[in-house]
DNA sequence: GACTGTGAAGCCATTCACAGCT
DNA sequence: AGCTGTGAATGGCTTCACAGTC
């Protein structure tokens, strides 16, 4: 239960529970059990009661969990208390989106940078925020304390963005575009390409052989960058 | 081999493989190995093989996979060559952004109908798609055969727009709200949150017991919805 | 009686290691 | 000699089932 290793599974639902926990502390719920929990989170309640073990006893045996107490619990296990800095390149579409989007603020992720890679709106003020030209790139990122970089390019330049990241220092990077992005094995890097998602759900229609599934984790090494017919995110 | 259950991971990644023989081939190779493929995924040689080998032999030991026939075999597989209808509801941000984008469009996925919720957009036409409003979902639902729904609407209303697609006869849901979203067992559902993998990213930097994971799959029944901090995505 | 915490069992997925083909 | 295809081994994750607690 103390120095085990935790499944990178359980950490996915942590935030999961939070959620939810969420929910029903603005619904005024006090306490709820593990069966109420998983349901609202679509789990196995087994599961949950594992998932949280891996972190010590929060619960009340006959009784359940108090919301509030293990929302604290999950916060700091999570660290969603901290807040992080980060810095988006590529305003096409999904840049664009996020940039007016925002609302992942409020989870502690402040998007205190913007880069362009066209031009088009180098110099802009977009929803409080300075949108620069790629070229100051370097300049910006020295002056601000960067934990994160978002990737919303075009497949070509994917890597060449993921690289000018690593060299800033960022910590972990997201990946929108639908080329792999190679880092070393110190920044987490999580791809959040779509349209595999709808390639995935598609497959699972035509065979019912149900069985779908999702991302994965990045090694290192440099081969040619993957782009099916160059997604322009 | 031949009816053994295929892993979800399996499927997951059977396109990345697509997608790297893409390359390959505008590259100009005719055969690849194991070995380079699999760098080119991010993958552990050994479990490319072992994934092509589920749906039969398609190598040639001793030499590797010719390209093109590995493409043809896959596209088959996962049914690349199909085409799918999809409908839009939610306009703002990430839909938006959707509606911009559509190089999903050359994958096969096509955008033929979206409904705005605000109101803001309907009638107007974005790309060459008229926007409809919320209340002309019924009748253009039925009278467009749609294969597939995206929501990309605040969380408030997401279950509501999931139980108004599987009223229309979709198969499949990608839902990028926070909120979870449930659905009957036969309709595929692929929830594509990415605060959620912000989530993951910095737990891993935090902690450098390094173990991150992403999606899940859905059940059924029907509890309070998730949404912390309520996302408008 | 209700519900948590957890060892043990079972299931699924990845990796190894090598036989088999060209 | 080189590389695929695959049984066997390992590792990881999920679920069961129940002892322990309130």
């Amino acid at each position: 239960m103390n120095t085990t290793k935790i499944p990178k599974a359980t950490v996915f639902r942590l935030t999961l529970y939070y959620r939810y926990l969420q929910t029903l502390c603005r619904a005024g719920c006090h306490t709820v059990s593990s069966a109420e929990l998983a349901k609202g989170t679509r789990v196995n309640p087994a599961q949950l009661r594992k998932d949280l073990s891996y972190f010590g006893k929060f619960g009340v045996r006959g009784v359940g969990y108090e919301v509030k107490k293990l929302m604290r619990r999950i916060q700091e296990i999570l660290g969603l208390s901290k807040s992080w800095n980060m810095a988006l390149i590529g305003l096409d579409h999904i840049g664009y989106a996020m940039l007016q989007h925002r609302q992942f603020e409020k989870r502690g992720y402040n998007l205190v940078a913007a880069f362009d890679i066209t031009g088009r709106y180098a110099g802009e003020r977009i929803h409080s925020l300075t949108v620069h030209s790629i070229d100051e790139f370097d300049t910006v990122m020295q002056n601000n304390p960067i934990d994160l970089g978002v990737i919303a390019i075009d497949s070509e330049h994917t890597q060449q963005a993921a690289d000018a990241f690593v060299r800033a220092g960022v910590k972990g990077i997201l990946n929108f575009s639908s080329t792999l992005v190679t880092a070393p094995k110190d920044i987490q890097v999580k791809d959040a390409d779509f349209t595999i998602l709808l390639d995935n759900i598609t497959y699972a229609i035509t065979r019912d052989t149900n069985k779908l599934e999702v991302p994965s984790d990045i090694h290192s090494d440099a081969p040619l960058p993957i782009h099916g017919i160059a997604l322009s995110v």
